[in-house]
DNA sequence: CCATAGTTGTACTAAATAGTACAATGTTTG
DNA sequence: CAAACATTGTACTATTTAGTACAACTATGG
């Protein structure tokens, strides 16, 4: 095994940003190697299938977003990251005048039954961010910042129930205002599930 | 113009339930021809391109919600009503084995830029459903069940946001956990707004 | 230098796809 | 009945699709 080379990530960025933009049942393996400006031989080298470019797409994205390196961050340390958190995903829609949804979503729905491993990784992304969202709540908790009765598993399915239906209510609208308008009744719910902790 | 017959109707059952069920790319017309037991020159006749077809499928479940025929409800009266809106979407998941989310976000998801008749059809279904959910929320607030600086339309985009995503992540997940756990937090903090009415 | 592994270009195939052509049925109604 | 129209069956085409075959190139290490 020698070090990968540049093709390999150009066709997986390319086929990441076509799945993300049209899904993946209309994207063809020709548009990818147009888009990145490489040929079928490699393809065939480097993925074999079609199912071979989804799942390194996938493993991609997890570890773009995993090491912080996309727009959106599950680096959540504070209630203002929580915020920021929804916001970043309504700006994102925004910088790309709407036209995209989730690319876990838009990827994770496009999959049929015939592939129960690349939704096996789908979902294997899907709990990790919900832990990350989970851990967080639990932590706030854990420092008297959240009311006892508050679940922080629930709360982390809350937001990212909303995160995945904003995100695409907004690319079937075209429009941002259903996202916001959920995004400000969620926190406002989670503002008020706060305790005030006595001092600083 | 004569009356409708039987075989365009089952061409757009069948288109939509093959829509609803593997998406709109990843079905072919052929598919819908077998399954429907009709053939090309009906598809032709009946819907020309294969767009025809998704725009006579849109509107044929835009019609079926509207008139109750669905497994959905938009006849929301009571607040067992708004709890039960979101149970019934998760009921309906349960009974197909959790391998589909909602039509009108399956099929507005896979639409593309070059489908802007459709989508707008999308939308305008949208703007219904909001509209309902929206004017229960209204109708409570002037009973004065529901508190004042609560506010009705982002209170319908907030629940319409986690039905789609909860549905979404459901189907993803090939399991319901997510979205009940949503809906639960829904439910509270909608009931967290109401009001208590002195006398029945 | 040369052997080997990694990489790439060109050409191809078999199947699926959307859509068309057109003749042959029915079915209604004046 | 017969004209007009609605419906259907069969056959076809041009394009796109996923995937393969194979030769040629490049780099590198012994």
């Amino acid at each position: 095994m020698t070090a990968k080379p540049d093709t390999r990530t150009r066709m997986i960025e390319a086929a990441l940003d076509l799945f993300h933009r049209q899904g993946v049942n209309a994207t063809s393996i020709d548009e990818v190697l147009e888009l990145s400006h490489t040929g079928k031989s490699q393809f065939s080298h480097y993925f074999k299938t079609k199912d071979g470019l989804i799942h390194a797409s996938l493993e991609y994205l997890s570890k773009m977003v995993r090491s912080g390196e996309s727009d959106s961050s599950y680096e959540i340390k504070t209630w203002e990251d929580i915020e920021g958190w929804f916001q970043k995903y309504i700006d994102y829609q925004r910088a790309v005048n709407f036209e995209r949804s989730c690319p876990l979503g838009t990827i994770g729905n496009d999959l049929g039954n015939d592939q129960p491993m690349l939704r096996m990784e789908v979902r294997l992304f899907l709990e990790w961010a919900r832990g990350k969202l989970a851990r967080f709540f639990a932590e706030r908790q854990a420092a008297g910042e959240l009311a006892l009765q508050a679940q922080p598993e629930a709360l982390a399915d809350f937001c990212f129930a909303i995160m995945q239906g904003g995100m695409l209510l907004t690319k079937m609208k075209r429009d941002s205002d259903m996202f916001e308008n959920a995004a400000a009744q969620a926190n406002a719910y989670i503002k008020s599930l706060r305790v005030a902790v006595p001092h600083a």
